[in-house]
DNA sequence: CAGTGGTCTAGACCACGCG
DNA sequence: GCGTGGTCTAGACCACTGT
């Protein structure tokens, strides 16, 4: 009986346990790269099952990458790819707490400044206009990581809540002081070497090598409602990416 | 009638029509973050259609992000996720031609050598090992962009082609001259300061800052088998990420 | 032409959330 | 208990691929 690899009666969907066999089976290498997965109507036939649960299995592997489909002549197992690279870099808070760490921002300064007319390119704005301007040094264990400037259009006139720092993270800032909805960010990673004054908030020796990352928050109306700099120091922190198809194994290598 | 929304005999997959018709409802705020989509039923019965093509759309607006399911609940217009941060580094062949410049490669240094202990402990294999070692330098329009350095076990003794450096994917190369198969990669993304060597290669000044990418790929039993260091100028280079729902519009801005 | 994956239907039963 | 989304079925027709 097949009945072993497909259990009707398990809590587990049929479709996810069709996926997870078919998984096994590529990673096993039972299936190699380029070899053809068996018909839609054979798997069903075979497994006693509806062609839309084969398909919604299929479906779970194109989306894994494991398979890819050709119409009109049949389903094939993916070479993985390696190639491209793509970096994660989540909210530095959890990043530090991953690490069992313990995250802390401390508050450098914050004020209520016109925009002169460099903020004022900036932000898209006229000069003068009222904006929240904000300098936060993040350390783990005491050590600091980053180093983070920011400026949002102040036009709610709240108070700035404590809390809000806590976890500083531009898109919720510009939600919260500009009068308008963020909808769409742009980030752009860069290298740089830091100035005199942000070795010393730093803590390193000027010129050290740090990533640069400027962030812009844009509105419904891609009009531009937050402007962020961030410095992370380039001897503590770095992206990794992990790719193919037996990452967990090598996570630990 | 609604027939104006989902045209039945049009050529475009009534799932897609759908799909595009709640992304234009929710692109144009008519429907905003937290409100509830018509139930599946609903959706299906207004349009005469059946529930599960309802779904089908449903769910590419979820992988889309733009909405959320809740078992006995609904369904749900997500809030654009801007917190979270991707950066695709593709092949930095493409990526100079995106930007309309004609990249091109010189070959530094290309030799077999028998691994040192240093080599050994990377790549994981014994010293005295036979090793495919690689210097190549990335131009675009003349300019040199990128230093790469490259080690592959050579187990295959095959001639190496000029071809390979075209596109010096790491792990083409390596399945090209090792004896097991590319399964997996590891790329970790830091900043560093050139040294004279590299800055004479490299064009710039000793010192100047540049990305730095170590690259690793493991074969099926997560053993190494290739190992590559990337550096790429810093003045020159970026990583850009894009993300909410209309990106289009702020890519001009 | 026969066979494949892509789309679609009109039902069905289930587990879940809420009143 | 009722309505919701999640799963599943047994059909159907289509466009595409190969011969």
């Amino acid at each position: 009986m097949q009945g072993e690899i497909v259990d009707k009666n398990s809590i587990l969907p049929i479709y996810y346990q069709l996926f997870k066999h078919f998984e096994k089976q590529i990673r096993g290498k039972q299936l190699q790269p380029g070899d053809a997965l068996p018909t839609e109507m054979e798997i069903a036939a075979r497994f006693g099952i509806s062609r839309m649960t084969v398909r919604r299995a299929i479906s779970e592997l194109v989306s894994a990458g494991m398979v890819y489909t050709q119409k009109g002549k049949g389903t094939f197992v993916a070479s993985p790819r390696l190639d491209s690279v793509v970096f994660n870099l989540n909210n530095f808070y959890d990043e530090i707490r991953q690490k069992g760490m313990k995250p802390h921002s401390e508050l450098l300064e914050a004020r209520i400044i016109k925009a002169d007319e460099k903020l004022g390119r900036r932000l898209g704005i006229e000069v003068n206009t009222r904006c929240l301007y904000f300098r936060i040094v993040i350390t783990a264990d005491g050590e600091p990581l980053a180093y983070e400037t920011k400026y949002t259009v102040y036009a709610k006139r709240t108070p700035i809540l404590e809390s809000e720092l806590k976890d500083p993270s531009l898109s919720t800032l510009a939600a919260a002081h500009s009068d308008a909805t963020p909808s769409s960010s742009k980030k752009v990673l860069m290298v740089s070497k830091t100035t005199e004054e942000e070795a010393q908030v730093l803590g390193v020796s000027p010129g050290t090598p740090v990533f640069l990352m400027i962030q812009t928050i844009f509105d419904d109306d891609s009009k531009i409602i937050a402007w962020g700099k961030s410095l992370y120091r380039g001897d503590r922190y770095k992206l990794t990416s992990y790719e193919g198809w037996n990452v967990e194994d090598i996570k630990n290598s």
